[in-house]
DNA sequence: AGGCCGATCCTCT
DNA sequence: GAGGATCGGCCTA
């Protein structure tokens, strides 16, 4: 297993201060087939209803409900729903226990398992890329922007759908798990990787509170999701 | 590069 | 009964 666990502390946090540190840490994935991890490069912060600003597009916005009733428990714990009938979106709670707000992984960079990831995406035309790439094979320790620029990475884990058919990540098997206990087959770990630009936007595909600057990603990373031309500013983490 | 469309079903009102 | 924190295919430019 790459890196090692974060802490509890990291998430019991407001979640808009969260969110940009989440940038680098690995989703890690410990499966019968072998370990699947990617590097967050891109996230969405939602507030919960205790918070001064009202986000009508927080699934937690109306108080408690059996859909999101995780997003009221600790902090550091998976929130995975399913959306338009044929996808999941993974969330990870903040905030102490009776706060919801959580941040919204929107896409990884793949680290480990590229070919189980591909398998995962229905993606065989993208095996023979997956095998050839060197963190397929699980040397991965190499940052390669070329690779990570590359079309084949970016259709991987890039969307919040996405990341979580690479990885295997369901509602039934996922929703609620621990992401900070060394048994959990799910975890959030840190391998010393450092955010510099942070690019802090509007949310995307959203209706409601559509204007506020809750979405964070790595400046100019390749695997990030949505529009390449993207407004909002840059952040310098020191 | 960007816009429109349909698939598909769970959740809450 | 309506709508949704999406995706992939297809269209135009």
């Amino acid at each position: 297993m790459p890196g090692r666990l974060v802490t509890r502390a990291f998430f019991e946090d407001a979640v808009e201060h969260v969110a940009p540190r989440l940038l680098g840490k690995l989703l890690v994935h410990r499966t019968r087939a072998g370990v699947i991890a990617g590097r967050v490069v891109e996230v969405e912060a939602y507030l919960g209803p205790h918070h001064a600003t009202l986000d009508r597009a927080a699934h937690s916005h109306r108080g408690p409900t059996p859909r999101n009733q995780v997003l009221f428990g600790p902090a550091g714990h998976a929130y995975v729903y399913s959306i338009y009938g044929m996808y999941f979106c993974m969330n990870i709670t903040c905030e102490p226990t009776g706060h919801a707000g959580c941040i919204l992984l929107r896409a990884l960079e793949p680290v480990l398992g590229l070919e189980q990831m591909a398998r995962n995406r229905l993606l065989d035309r993208l095996l023979p890329f997956a095998q050839r790439t060197r963190k397929g094979r699980g040397n991965g320790e190499e940052e390669n922007g070329a690779l990570a620029n590359s079309n084949e990475m970016r259709a991987l884990a890039s969307g919040p759908s996405r990341l979580c058919q690479a990885l295997g990540i369901t509602r039934t098997a996922h929703n609620g798990v621990d992401l900070l206990d060394a048994q959990s087959a799910l975890q959030v770990r840190d391998d010393g990787f450092r955010a510099e630009r942070v690019r802090v936007t509007a949310r995307i595909g959203i209706r409601h509170a559509a204007e506020l600057p809750l979405r964070f990603c790595l400046e100019k990373h390749g695997c990030v999701s949505g529009p390449k031309k993207m407004s909002g500013r840059v952040v310098v983490f020191e």
